[in-house]
DNA sequence: GACGACATGTAAAGAGTTACATGATTAT
DNA sequence: ATAATCATGTAACTCTTTACATGTCGTC
């Protein structure tokens, strides 16, 4: 049977630390959405299908009377997962930035609406570092208490996010600097000093 | 009406130029596509209905008996085009990269493993940097034969995927040589689960 | 004459999101 | 009490890709 990338987000997740399908959600959201988002419509499913094919095993832990499901990785599901991370020829680089988009088109527009757009985007990447640095500190603290498997990946992963973010919020914010600066020879208006 | 994504990119390179749904492919995957891919399937349809809601016009001008269709944007899709990019809210940045989920769960494979996965990485985003700045001369010289409309705006997000991929290629080419580096004190230390 | 580029379209399948439906537990 | 969080699941919808189907034109 094939399997899906939301299918190794799911293996892999549960491969760092068993859980429901609650618990791959809120870590994903954490973690891999930054990369591949999944949503529960996508998880549910599909961990039937896994379990179903034995690559997750599931046990009922019920708190009370509230249900809930826990999955663990089996031993052809770790196999399943290496074969995939071994094979290292495929996969294209998808980026799908509607603010890029605008802005790639913004000659249509008026100067000062061209500077929101690039305000707006600087904006979107610095939250996006400051949230990935919420998450990093997160981590630690779930690390420290020894809730997540040691990993020398993982945390550079995280920290190529908030590099990522940064380059990108300083080369739109250089860009806006340097539109601003063309748009002006500056006839009588005072210069910033 | 409710235009998506896919309306707006095909408004937006009608802007730039007139041509027909083939053009408007051959364009966006030099250009848009990097930031929003569009396929023929979406293409065809949308300017069926962006020429029934009057926001592009057509015009048959056939070469012998290929047909072809010419489509030119209309006043009224300039006005739709500008209030979307004026638009400057909303927005996620969105990225699909099957390499990096792979990169993030690679502690399940064998350290050459994942430093081939990382070599492949690095491979792809200088290609891409190579791929840009190919179409950066092709771009040049369409500009020097008068065939594309002046931009403050477009050539400068050319530069910045060059730039981007060649930040992507030296931050995964740093890090496989700083994980090399750890590789070689401790080979005793394991994983918990 | 064959091949690659030009050209238009549809249909089916696949991927992914969003809304809905339901209910229990915990913290305020 | 009531709001937030935990928890599972389905159905409908939207978006996107891929495959198919057809045909012309220019060039080697």
């Amino acid at each position: 049977m094939e399997l899906s990338n939301v299918s190794y987000v799911i293996l892999g997740l549960l491969f760092l630390r068993p859980g429901s399908g609650y618990d791959v959600k809120q870590i994903a959201d954490h973690s891999t959405r930054h990369f591949w988002a999944i949503s529960f419509g996508q998880i549910y499913p599909e961990l039937k299908r896994l379990t179903e094919t034995g690559l997750v095993e599931v046990e009922e832990t019920p708190t009370g009377s509230r249900q809930r499901n826990l999955y663990r990785i089996t031993a052809a599901g770790r196999e399943a997962l290496s074969t995939w991370v071994a094979d290292t020829t495929r996969g294209p680089y998808e980026v799908r930035d509607e603010m890029l988009l605008k802005l790639f088109f913004s000659d249509s527009v008026a100067p000062e609406e061209q500077r929101a757009l690039l305000d707006a985007i600087v904006a979107r990447h610095r939250a996006a570092a400051d949230e990935l640095r919420a998450t990093g500190e997160m981590l630690r603290q779930k690390h420290a208490k020894g809730q997540l498997p040691h990993s020398p990946v993982r945390p550079e992963v995280l920290r190529f996010g908030i590099e990522l973010h940064n380059w990108l919020a300083d080369w739109y914010a250089g860009f806006r600097t340097k539109l601003e600066g063309e748009a002006r020879p500056a006839p009588e208006e005072e210069v910033e000093r």
